[in-house]
DNA sequence: AAAAATTAATTAAACGTTTGTTTAATATTA
DNA sequence: TAATATTAAACAAACGTTTAATTAATTTTT
């Protein structure tokens, strides 16, 4: 799963073969079906492996105790950072795959986190309104479109972030730490103003 | 090609046989070859073509007599808005290739692409701060990265906004026209803290 | 505790499709 | 008459999956 991860990542899901994934992962062609029944279906126990993974976090920053409104959307939009940058490999499949209208079971997985990240982003939202931190009429669904939209994009395509800014000289690592740091203090920065500023 | 888009931007370019292409055009199948040369030269061609396109526009604005230059970021801003809702299928396809690493002519191509945009955005937002309009220190490159991947973020996944928002019952052109209209004052709102409101 | 029986894991080879592309013949246009 | 456009058929290669045989591990019986 590890190598088959790694090669849709690089190569895309229909651009990567089983037999390249066997290679990868050391095994034996036929392993593939016998463990994941399908090339479908190791794709689709990626997406809910990981879905599994990033399930807890969200609750636990929306309850934490002594802590305003907009400390959690910034423990928030530090917490997603990490996921992304942690989990690039499958981010960048997520990415392509979620523009794919097709319908089945991985389309239902998407939906389902989506909901999930709404709803509960939606409460603490209401929660920053009802304590006056917050403006009202905030537009919850378009305001997680940037964090999200500008987060998976800038690291979906962080090689095109390489070479347009001239940091060639980088090493992977360092230019890791200077694209999370910035991004974090631009995203905070946008939210604080959607979530404060007046028009 | 404008088959093998809408089917690229439905299925994936993988996704697709060719075989497929010459039925919704309902052209034999080996003019595709006769014309093209293989697949991946169409895909290549639809890129330069669609990048052609979008060529001129930017300085256009950039040069606008008797306007401000926050004026013209909102214009580059509607602009923007305007390419991606009207060509929706080029930059589903988009969006999914920029994400491959490998390297290529489209890739280049798409390279160059944001190069070509990135420059003349320097340059106006340099305008402006010699103007005084906008402030020190601004990150050109992740404003960017926040107009680009928000809006393709919500263009791409607008099926996703149309269930999670509870909007099933408007019909595709009013779910446009409504996220459009959303999206451009969203944006400018963003655009507008990050280039004018002081830390 | 050893032997036998059963289940699970692993393999190389083969399966039938589908893939992108080419060919060689025919039809159309210049 | 020559060049171009279009076609149906065929091509080899690659695809995901299955098969049948073999090896390894586990359980049951002696």
């Amino acid at each position: 799963m590890e190598a088959a991860e790694e090669l849709f990542a690089e190569k895309g899901f229909n651009g990567t073969s089983v037999r390249d994934i066997a290679e990868k992962a050391q095994v034996n062609l036929a392993m593939i079906s016998y463990y994941f029944g399908s090339k479908d279906k190791l794709l689709e126990t990626l997406f809910e492996y990981r879905g599994e993974l990033s399930k807890t976090k969200l609750v636990s920053i929306i309850e934490k105790p002594n802590t305003t409104s907009l400390e959690k959307v910034y423990l928030l939009i530090d917490n997603y950072i990490d996921k992304v940058f942690n989990q690039q490999c499958f981010y960048k499949i997520f990415t392509r795959e979620q523009v794919l209208t097709q319908t089945g079971h991985i389309a239902e997985l998407i939906l389902q986190m989506k909901k999930n990240n709404q709803e509960n982003i939606s409460r603490l939202i209401q929660e920053g309104q009802k304590k006056g931190e917050f403006k009202k009429n905030i537009d919850t669904a378009l305001m997680m479109h940037t964090i999200v939209g500008t987060a998976n994009h800038l690291i979906t395509t962080k090689h095109h972030y390489r070479e347009l800014n001239n940091l060639q000289s980088l090493s992977e690592e360092e230019l890791l730490k200077l694209i999370r740091k910035k991004l974090a203090t631009h995203l905070k920065f946008i939210i604080k103003a959607i979530l404060t500023h007046e028009v």
